[in-house]
DNA sequence: CTTTAAATTTAGCCTTGACTAAATTTATTT
DNA sequence: AAATAAATTTAGTCAAGGCTAAATTTAAAG
């Protein structure tokens, strides 16, 4: 039943999760530039999940894909290695929250059940990985996410920084230096509607943010 | 100049160095056996790294390969990885010594140098793996090894247990039973040289050994 | 020196998962 | 409604790295 899936398949399927969390499916083009493949692969490639048995996906030509509950849970099963994967390297090896990603981006695919149930119980069940994305649950459930994007808040409202959704290096070093990590306390105090740029107050400084941020920052308003 | 190899040359190139430590060439068909593999792949692949700019191999029709100098450093850089994941999974993990080694046979392809570099680090250098096999250097050298099997030693011969060249989990477990980890002390008391068994002196034990297990002992003479 | 056996190589085929170029479908504009 | 643009799919290739079956080479025996 569980039979291994490949790396390609893994990639795609954790991929498609990452698209699909907002409700849509996922377009052949969208699926194509986040896996650094030509669409014309990813139809092959959707086509193939799609006639699997089980089928990984749900796929109309022209439609775009979704994950069945099979796809979901093989998806979640990556995306529990990649963050633990991170926390762990950040926490056992010394890597920065900006190194981490294409270490844990190689392991996921070749570690076994029992590497992923040591690390998990050396690190007492951690529930986030070190951007704060929530980790799926051993049992494949990915937990309640109370967040809203940053872009979302509108002045006077503040909250706590949940997570930040990134995998860029230079992009994350810069968080960083503005104190933009999880748990960080901030408060909206400007909004221009034409550019969507927002003004925060983050500890005693405060500063202008586009939307190129602040829709990657994930807030618990408060 | 260093362009990564795929996951199955790795495994040719850590494999003919295993077959060829003792000087001679590694022939087809036993590289077949080990690679779980048929002989005419094996052959279509050696062919692939004898005409590969460099040559990984040295090939002639009929005669088995060995590795050029660019083969070994590629072949060292494997069992580096090989070696020291094992000691990493054992002593931060709690892996026993019969367990690390399917794992560390997949991590050993995907880990990045800088990962290599932060476990040796963090274990301070180790020169030896968990079964106590030498592990190379950060520049890829193999330390001199200065151990014989425990079947070329007879009566009255002593020494010290260095490594212990196995891989199947049973065997391990078997050995460890009978006290025959690294570091080990015995004492040949007796030699049957019809079967070859060797009786030796461990602990308080006398125990008779064959020499499917003698062969895999390695010892220093003391 | 032949014959037989064992080892190795060759030839042809298959699956994965990419790619390009061409065809098709859907969406957008005039 | 027709034309253009954008998105997607189809068709045909390719490289890796396996496999089987057949051919060949080397080694062993009589
Ligand atoms: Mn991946
Ligand atoms: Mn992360
Ligand atoms: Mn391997
Ligand atoms: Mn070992």
């Amino acid at each position: 039943m569980e039979q291994t899936l490949t790396i390609s398949i893994q990639d795609y399927l954790k991929n498609i999760y990452e698209l699909t969390e907002n409700g849509e499916s996922a377009s052949t083009n969208a699926l194509a530039s986040k896996l650094n493949v030509k669409p014309a692969s990813v139809t092959g490639m959707v086509q193939k999940l799609a006639s699997a048995k089980p089928a990984l996906v749900e796929y109309q030509k022209h439609q775009g894909v979704t994950l069945t509950d099979d796809g979901k849970k093989a998806a979640l099963e990556v995306i529990r290695h990649h963050r633990l994967l991170e926390a762990w390297l950040v926490q056992t090896l010394g890597y920065s929250w900006d190194e981490v990603h294409a270490e844990a981006e190689k392991l996921e695919h070749v570690i076994s059940e029992d590497f992923e149930r040591r690390i998990a119980a050396a690190m007492g069940h951690p529930l986030r990985d070190p951007h704060g994305e929530l980790i799926p649950t051993a049992d494949l459930q990915m937990p309640l996410d109370d967040s809203t994007p940053l872009s979302s808040l509108r002045a006077n409202q503040s909250g706590t920084v949940q997570y930040v959704k990134a995998a860029d290096a230079e992009l994350l070093k810069h968080f960083e230096t503005l104190g933009l990590i999880p748990e960080a306390e901030l408060e909206v105090t400007g909004y221009s509607p034409f550019d969507h740029n927002l003004t925060i107050k983050i500890g005693r400084k405060s500063i202008v943010l586009g939307l190129n941020i602040t829709s990657k920052i994930y807030v618990k308003e408060s």
